[in-house]
RNA sequence: CGGGGUGUAGCGCAGCUGGCUAGCGCACCUGCUUUGGGAGCAGGGAGUCGCCGGUUCGAGUCCGGCCACCCCGACCA
């Protein structure tokens, strides 16, 4: 994992069976195991938005160029990594379509025709899809060219419901990415640099990979009224005079799956938060020879039984050709959170061997405790799995006194670093060109300047940001 | 888009300065013995050597061209 870092991480999500390349550059195969945690993952994020009000539609693959132009930053921000149809069948088309980079420009066009009073207000929208953004370099999860997200689109009366309605979101990621996959985020603010296509303010939440790497795991856009006024988006409002509406977008990908692996993974493969990992428990049987195997599968069989009664995803490996230490190592691979070993003398001893993934620590659990005991070790697992990367986030997340310290600590330590930046694009930029360091955001909590200098400019700091090499 | 690398069985690879019927490991199939941390033996199936062209008595091997994918950078969720 040390030695080559981007290495394992492919060599990782190919043995878990999580995805695999195809004859099409940059795309993925998302293979049945690595989907069914994107679905696990997708269901406990939907749960939320709906929670929060929102309902979910499906808008069209196809953005016809003309839509896409409206907004003018918009299309310049993703004009290089757009796909483009321009036949069908044996036709030129007439109008060229974009295949989706993002469907702000499709929907706006679609709610144009939605709103016309501050009655149809707030519009909660979500959609769940497939976008494409044709990057030069591609990574698996990471940076597909095709790729799996949600994104909501609402509109408002007023710009301080949008901007709630904006943190909202931002929460509400903060709270899923913690809680389901066990990985702490910093939520902030982007700067102006690093600001979505045609938004006025981009808040973001930012995670550190184990390789002390930083990566974006979602966004959330207040839009303004930028799209509204291209798309005309308007309503009458309680004053009888027609008013453009707020819009925001917020979204999550199938990058989330590569949070996980790189999060959490260690030398033995992934490890996958109880909460979300598609088997929370695999039962493996032990057998001795034809006289014992039916008792032990019996056996077995009922522990699958009554862990699943209890609520657990189980499975059950009842592999017969393959050795029980081979299935060992294939689920720890495969980062199933706890493995239940039933064996000829546990059967004796009316008990189970229960190991778990993160340390690969084994202890002995009555059989008839395990519906009991296994959901609260999820729990404790789950907890643990956070508790251990926001320490990492802790050790990794540095203070320098000066510019040249921060050119050491990046180079050699990498992980966050706080430090003053006097809100000019010219140092923000200097500090890029000079380490490949980008300002990740600038802090919700703790932002801040606390008599920070810049330490390009040497100027008195605007605000304390942080600073990571990112994916 | 620049730099590097690789295309030979499902996967990972070897195959030298051209030479006989293209090989190894894993996986797969059959059988027996095994099974508490990646099983052993025996037998077996599986290939348009990325594609096109050239040189040659003869090309996986040499030459030219093309294509694809991967890795490293710049651009990005």
């Amino acid at each position: 994992m040390t030695e080559d870092y981007a290495r394992w991480y492919v060599d990782v999500v190919r043995k878990a069976d999580l995805a695999d390349y195809t004859t099409i550059k940059g795309c993925m195969v998302i293979k049945p195991y690595g989907y069914a945690l994107w679905e696990n993952l997708r269901d406990a994020l939907d749960r939320r938005i709906k929670a929060t009000g929102h309902l979910n539609a499906y808008f069209p693959l196809f953005v016809p160029e003309s839509l896409l132009k409206m907004e003018a930053s918009h299309v310049e921000g993703f004009a290089p990594e757009v796909a483009w149809v321009t036949q069908a069948g044996q036709e030129p088309l007439e109008e060229r379509l974009a295949i989706r980079p993002t469907s702000e420009a499709i929907i706006g066009s679609v709610y144009a025709k939605w709103v016309q009073s501050y009655r149809d207000l707030p519009l909660l929208i979500n959609q769940w899809a497939n976008v494409v953004r044709w990057e030069k370099r591609t990574r698996l999860f990471l940076r597909t060219s095709e790729f799996l997200w949600q994104e909501g689109h609402t509109c408002h009366r007023t710009y301080e419901e949008a901007q709630e309605e904006t943190l909202r979101m931002l929460e509400v990621y903060r709270e899923f990415v913690e809680t389901e996959l066990a990985i702490p985020v910093i939520p902030g603010v982007k700067t102006a640099s690093e600001r979505f296509a045609g938004a006025m303010e981009t808040y973001c939440i930012e995670a550190l990979m184990n390789d002390c790497q930083a990566l974006q795991a979602g966004t959330s856009h207040n839009l303004g009224q930028n799209f509204a006024k291209v798309f005309g988006i308007k309503f009458l409002d309680v004053d009888n005079t027609e008013k453009f509406v707020w819009q925001t977008s917020w979204g999550v990908s199938t990058r989330l799956v590569g949070g996980i692996v790189m999060v959490h993974g260690d030398d033995f493969g992934l490890k996958l938060p109880p909460r979300v990992a598609p088997y929370q428990a695999v039962v493996v049987p032990i057998t001795f020879g034809e006289a014992t195997k039916p008792m032990v599968l019996e056996a077995a069989g009922k522990v699958v039984d009554s862990l699943r009664g209890a609520g657990v995803r189980t499975h059950f490996d009842n592999r017969d050709n393959l050795k029980p230490g081979f299935k060992f190592n294939e689920w720890e691979l495969k980062g199933a959170p706890l493995r239940v070993e039933v064996g000829p003398k546990d059967i004796e001893k009316k008990q189970a061997v229960v190991a778990r993934r993160i340390d690969r620590r084994k202890d002995f659990v009555p059989l008839d405790d395990l519906p009991k005991a296994v959901p609260t070790r999820l729990d404790e697992i789950q907890t643990e799995m956070l508790e251990a990367a926001r320490r990492f986030v802790r050790a990794n997340t540095h203070r320098v006194q000066s510019y040249e310290e921060f050119k050491q600590v990046i180079e050699e330590k990498k992980g966050f670093i706080e430090a003053g930046w006097d809100g000019t694009p010219e140092s923000e930029a200097q500090v890029k060109d000079d380490t490949k360091a980008t300002i990740r955001c600038i802090p919700l909590q703790g932002g801040e300047p606390d008599g920070l200098i810049d330490l390009v400019s040497g100027k008195p700091a605007k605000h304390k940001v942080l600073f990571a090499r990112a994916y």
